[in-house]
Formats: structure tokens, C-alpha cells, sequence
RNA sequence: GGCCCUAUCGUCUAACGGUUAGGACAUGAGCUUUUCAAGCUCAGAAUCGGGGUUCGAUUCCCCGUAGGGUCACCA
């Protein structure tokens, strides 16, 4: 099965009518996969003979999205363009009576009086699915099915069939949802004398309720995870992942990994619920190697120099699954203490204690760092020189105070994090106006 | 409803018919601890049911059951 006879073509066939689907974008990645894996070619073929509901901002979000995630097409066709090949191939047919102009009484509003018609002949259609095994239909009931409106107006299957015959495709990766779509199809290439194609039916990725993930679950373009700060890299994985593994309990690759790795054999029957918090999971592996991209967004958020961000990049690490948190973080999140606290008499004092022994404790501390030099004040040496003053006086007793008068917050990084990053002056000004509030 | 597909922890999944049914995410507990986050350790958690085949079924077959997909002059 992972040793074909001839260099594979395959396709990933978009229609233009909205963002490109994370199951789009998942059948584009096996495509891809498999393609690069057996030195093959792969196709984006552009469905847009529904002229009514394409829009060409939909197909630029298909091509972003694609490209985004790193893959890329060897070939690139719009059906809309292809018109004179789809009609030739009608005529064929017509010619030769597998399809035949037929007189309707329009059910629909915008519904023809003459359409044109396959003629069904009513066979039963087997055939192999890679990864489901033998799958049989019989085609009766299918009917003589509408396959154009006119001789310049193909429909899905007959397009399909034409464009997969005419660009040579081998084999059909796509999703389980089409998997009734094939007899029709195969019925079509047959007509036309072309050969079939391998089929390759993937599971869906479904819902947390299990059914087809759909715009009432959330969201399901790839570009909105690309814009809530998912990286392409962690996307990438995890949908690749997602009916799909290549056996062993390593789950990082990277994309060329995932080529080398990549089997049809292996590809999972059921469907597959989408699980963001596993997704999150990836994303924060892959951010962490990626500190650059952090240190870039946390100067956007800050407005401040690239040594800020630096210092501000652990404690940021620690706390985000994707790149859009960062913002919270420093919008009245935990790491937005940049601005002066404002730091209320009642609560400096650690647990039951009084204002006379936060203040005196923070005078301590105030000596403390006074005597660290600029240079020396990293967050190893703050922690060196107040560690000793607080096991005697009481961890809480000492560092409570000093945090909340550095950060005015209830829930912030430890104290020396805190006073590393806002530098020696700016600590001890912040401590020395916790003093005075609690003197007043 | 017809047709088709599917079925291992909550989720993603591993296990050429022979394993104490493994891993990851999530969850819970503990450790650490000034708050938070992180980290570390541990724990609970699954083969849908019933029949076969077989010395032996998660694995193969059949029947149920459940879930899903699809039934356009959309793709």
C-alpha cells in the first residue's frame, strides 16, 4: 500500500465558499504527506463552478492558509477556468449516449427546464479503499443523476472525474464525507474511459459531541488559529496526529519527520474529536523553542526594549499556550505590574500581621538590595541576599510584602523575578513607597 | 427512513491472535512553595453487548446496539 506502482498525483480540492476548514487543511497535510513522501505531485485545484456562492476573499484565505502551514502545491487550477475542457468531454458523452439532454419541470426557483443527465447503468460499484478496505454500493438507486446544467455549466462530480482523469490524479486522499460521492464519480470516469483513481476515504474530525465539526462548535478556519497565536508548526502536528500516528510514543516531528514518517496504512478508520487542549499542549512546546517570536510580541504588547522583553520571557513561558495570552498576561494579568502599583496599607502585611512588621521588614530588604550594585542585581543574587533575612524573620512575613509592594497584585511571578525585571532603582523606589504607605 | 462508514481510558491513540492492555493530553493527590505559574512524583481511568472460529480473541466472522456520514440543477 505505501509502495505504488506509478509516481503519485494527488489533490486537495477546495471550494471557494468559505475559510479554509482545519479538515480541509488536514486532507491538503496527508495529501502533502504522502506526495512528498513518494516523490509525487501535488495538485490545489480551486472548485468554484457554483458561481453563486464563491468569493474570491475565500480562496485567498485557502492559499494563506496552506501556505501558512507550510505546504505547498506543485500545480494550481481553478475550475472556473477549464470550462472548454468540461464541455468537450460533454459532448463525448452525449455523443456517445452516456449522458443525454433532458427536458425538466423545475422543482426550484432557478432550476433549469434542461439539464443534462448521466445515464445510470445501474451496476453495483465496488472498490478499494486504502484505508477502509472493500466498499460496495449499488448505483441504482442513485438514478440518472444531474451531472450539468449546461454543455458551460459542469457540476461537482463531472468535474471532478474530468479534472482528476485530465491532470493524471492516482489517488484520492479526502475526506470520509465524500465516501458516498465515489460510485457516482467512478460511474462518471468510467464514461469518460479514464482510469480509477486509488481511493483514500480519512476519518473526520469531529466535535467534543462527536458530530462534524462545524462554525457552531468554534472555530474551525485555520487561519483564526493562525490569528489566536497558534504556531504553524504546533497546527501542523497536531492535525497530522489526528487520525494518524506513526506508531511509536514520540508525538513532536516536524514536517520533514512527518514525510518520512507518513503511511495511509496507518491512518485511523473513526473519526477524530478536536481537542484544543491537546493542541495547546503542542503549541507550548513549540513556543518555547521558538523564544524569538515571544520576545517580539511581548515589545508589541510593552512598548518597551528588547532587554525588558528579555528579562520578561521566562515568567511569560510559564504561562501561555499561545502567542494571543501574552496580551492578557500584561493587561491586567499577572505580568502587568510595569505601570506604579498602587499598593493599599491593609494589604502589604502578610496574614494576620501588622503594618509595623511589613514596614520593618521591607526596610531590611530596601538595605538589602542597597547593597547589591546595579550590575550584581539578577535574580540569583536579589534571591542570595534576601533568602537569609527571610528564613529568620518568616518566609511569608518578608516576601509577601515585598512582592505586593513590587506589584501591587494579588497573583504575580515570585518577588526577586519581579524585582530583577524592574531593575534595582525602580524596586527599591516601589519599596520605599510601600514604607511610607505603611507609616501613614 | 434508505444507503454507507465506524466502535480501546473523558480525548488522541499503541498493542504481525498470546502484554499486569502501553503512551500522550486532560483530571485528582502529594512534593516544592510568599501568591501565581511552572516543575517533579504518584494515582484513578478503556477493549460497546451477544454469539461464533481458535488451545487462546482488543485483534478474525456474524448479529445486535450506539454514534457518525450521505441522500441537490452545492461542493
Amino acid at each position: 500500500m505505501s509502495h505504488p506502482e506509478k509516481t503519485p498525483v494527488v489533490r486537495i480540492a477546495p471550494s471557494p465558499t468559505g475559510n479554509l476548514h482545519i479538515g480541509t487543511a488536514r486532507a491538503a497535510l496527508f495529501n502533502f504527506l504522502y506526495s512528498k513522501k513518494h516523490g509525487g505531485k501535488f495538485i490545489l485545484r480551486i472548485e468554484d463552478t457554483d458561481k453563486e456562492r464563491n468569493k474570491p476573499e475565500y480562496e485567498k484565505n485557502i492559499t494563506d492558509g496552506l501556505s501558512w502551514l507550510g505546504i505547498s502545491w506543485d500545480e494550481f487550477y481553478r475550475q472556473s477556468e477549464r470550462v472548454e475542457i468540461y464541455r468537450s468531454h460533454l459532448k463525448k458523452l452525449i455523443e456517445n449516449g452516456k449522458a443525454y439532454i433532458s427536458k425538466e419541470t423545475p422543482l426550484k426557483e432557478g432550476w433549469r427546464e434542461e439539464v443534462i443527465r448521466f445515464k445510470n447503468t445501474n451496476v453495483k460499484i465496488k472498490f478499494d479503499d486504502v484505508i477502509r478496505g472493500e466498499v460496495e454500493f449499488d448505483t441504482t438507486e442513485l438514478g440518472d443523476f444531474v451531472i450539468a446544467r449546461s454543455l458551460d455549466e459542469p457540476l461537482y462530480h463531472l468535474a471532478v472525474a474530468i479534472d482528476d482523469f485530465e491532470m493524471g490524479v492516482t489517488h484520492v486522499i479526502r475526506g470520509e464525507d465524500h465516501i458516498s460521492n465515489t460510485p457516482r464519480q467512478i460511474l462518471i470516469a468510467e464514461a469518460l474511459g479514464a482510469a480509477r483513481p486509488i481511493y483514500a476515504h480519512i476519518p473526520l474530525i469531529l466535535a467534543p459531541d462527536r458530530s462534524k465539526l462545524s462554525k457552531r462548535h468554534g472555530a474551525v478556519a485555520l487561519t483564526e488559529y493562525r490569528d489566536r497565536g497558534y504556531l504553524p508548526e504546533a497546527m501542523l502536528n497536531y492535525l497530522a496526529l489526528l487520525g494518524w500516528n506513526p506508531g511509536g510514543e514520540e508525538e513532536l516531528f516536524t514536517i520533514s519527520q512527518l514525510i518520512e514518517l507518513f503511511d495511509l496504512g496507518r491512518v485511523q478508520k473513526g473519526g477524530a474529536v478536536f481537542n484544543i487542549d491537546k493542541l495547546n499542549w503542542f503549541n507550548r512546546e513549540y513556543i518555547k523553542q521558538s523564544p524569538e517570536i515571544v520576545k517580539k510580541e511581548i515589545m508589541k504588547i510593552t512598548s518597551t526594549d528588547i532587554s525588558t522583553a528579555e528579562k520578561f520571557l521566562p515568567p511569560v513561558l510559564e504561562r501561555i499556550s499561545t502567542l494571543g495570552n501574552i496580551k492578557n498576561l500584561f493587561n491586567g494579568g499577572e505580568l502587568d505590574f510595569l505601570n506604579e502599583p498602587k499598593c493599599p496599607k491593609e494589604k502589604l502585611p502578610w496574614k494576620g500581621e501588622t503594618s509595623n512588621t511589613a514596614g520593618k521588614n521591607l526596610e531590611k530588604i530596601k538595605a538589602l538590595f542597597e547593597s547589591l550594585d546595579e550590575k550584581r542585581f539578577t535574580i540569583e543574587n536579589i534571591k542570595a541576599v534576601t533568602m537569609p533575612f527571610a528564613e529568620s524573620a518568616g518566609r511569608g512575613s518578608v516576601l509577601w510584602p515585598l512582592r505586593y509592594a513590587l506589584t501591587g497584585k494579588e497573583k504575580s511571578p515570585d518577588p526577586f523575578s519581579v524585582a530583577y525585571i524592574l531593575g534595582k532603582n525602580e524596586s527599591l523606589a516601589r519599596i520605599g513607597r510601600a514604607i511610607k504607605t505603611l507609616n501613614a
